[in-house]
RNA sequence: GGCCAGAUAGCUCAGUUGGUAGAGCAGGGGACUGAAAAUCCCCGUGUCGGUGGUUCGAUUCCACCUCUGGCCA
């Protein structure tokens, strides 16, 4: 066993979980979550405090300025990398979050892609509003007619990424996807928080956000404006709450319009990731937050050597 | 108290020249390989405020009532 893996919807109690097993096992701590990634993304992210921070190691948080772009293939590096940093201290590399596509790569690995290439990009999105999606998608089903019947004439995401890794490389999105990909080095033990009551997770939501404007959200969002760099496009402006008081002060709706969209906002977050833990087949569930019954579900080699056993 | 305008899905509202109704949002389910807290797909029966009346048939027309706005006293 290389790394326990905490996972769960937002609000679920990940978080406090996974810093009181850390506590118990000698662990540290290594953060899958796409939003806690950015420096000055704090409040809005719920990224644990500087104190807890100072009392245990956290890794994977503010390593990256709100004006860059960071990416599955990047977190895969940096937690495999951090996994064996903590084990050679002989520590237990807890990694913890709810950025599902982040744990799938590390679990399953991913196709030998290329990067993100913004002039091809941007050179594909010129076309699409010249000629429209609906055109690109027709171009790609010549080249990949696989990949072209999958993904839908509206998601221009996944249609241009298609487009770009084609450009590329020469060879089809799908026929990369359908290669050897690198397998996971590591042994990982997953447990996901699964709460059966999803109106009390909504309330939860509810409280929780309310704690974060108390505690200066919106200051927060109003200095990431106030530097004149930073785009409502940019992936970190695009996180849940961020994306929502951004508009508020630019006066798209009022505070009232701005609280009833971010609440949404993150209740679909909450769906989705309910969406993937379902289709999961190495994670064992449990129903809440409860780290006596995670310290007797862990495998023994874990749980040998540290003073809770 | 009088006049006017409303009352339709959880919310905001559209509509039915009389044949029991549909959008957006919310909500639910799903997809997911370098933006993933992103991006996208699917799912709409509800005493059409209440009670009577006209009618083969009323959510639609009429009367009264209740409630909510607004105006006038």
């Amino acid at each position: 066993m290389d790394a326990i893996v905490i996972t769960g919807p937002t609000a679920s109690g990940k978080s406090e979980l996974s810093f009181k097993l850390a506590e118990i096992i000698n662990g540290e701590i290594i953060s899958a979550d796409s939003a806690q990634v950015y420096r000055g993304l704090d409040i809005g992210t719920a990224k644990p405090e500087k104190f807890v921070q100072d009392k245990l190691k956290h890794h994977l948080l503010d390593i990256r300025d709100p004006s860059e772009i960071y990416t599955v293939a990047n977190f895969r590096n940096d937690a495999l990398r951090t996994v064996l940093e903590i084990k050679g201290r002989g520590k237990v590399p807890i990694i913890s979050g709810g950025t599902m596509l982040y744990l799938k790569a590390l679990r399953e690995g991913l196709a030998d892609l290329p990067a993100a290439n913004p002039s091809v990009r941007e050179r594909i999105e010129v076309e699409a509003s010249r000629y429209g999606w609906e055109k690109i998608r027709k171009d790609l089903e010549v080249f990949d007619p696989i990949a072209a019947a999958r993904i839908k004439a509206n998601d221009s995401q996944r249609l241009q990424r298609a487009v770009e890794v084609y450009q590329l490389t020469g060879i089809p999105l799908s026929e990369h996807l359908r290669r050897e990909k690198t397998a996971c080095p590591l042994k990982l033990f997953e447990i996901a928080i699964f709460p059966k009551d999803r109106g009390k997770l909504h309330k939860k939501i509810e409280q929780r956000f309310g704690k974060m404007l108390e505690k200066g959200f919106i200051e927060e969002v109003l200095r990431l404006k106030e530097r004149d760099d930073l785009t409502e496009d940019l992936p970190a402006l695009k996180s849940v709450g961020y994306r929502q008081i951004w508009h508020y002060l630019n006066n798209r709706f009022d505070r009232e319009t701005m609280v009833v969209r971010v609440l949404a906002a993150t209740r679909q977050l909450a769906k989705r990731q309910f969406t993937w833990l379902r289709g999961s087949k190495s994670m064992k569930f449990v129903e809440n937050p409860d780290i006596e019954i995670v310290l007797r579900m862990l495998p023994v080699e874990i749980a040998k050597g540290n003073k809770y056993f």
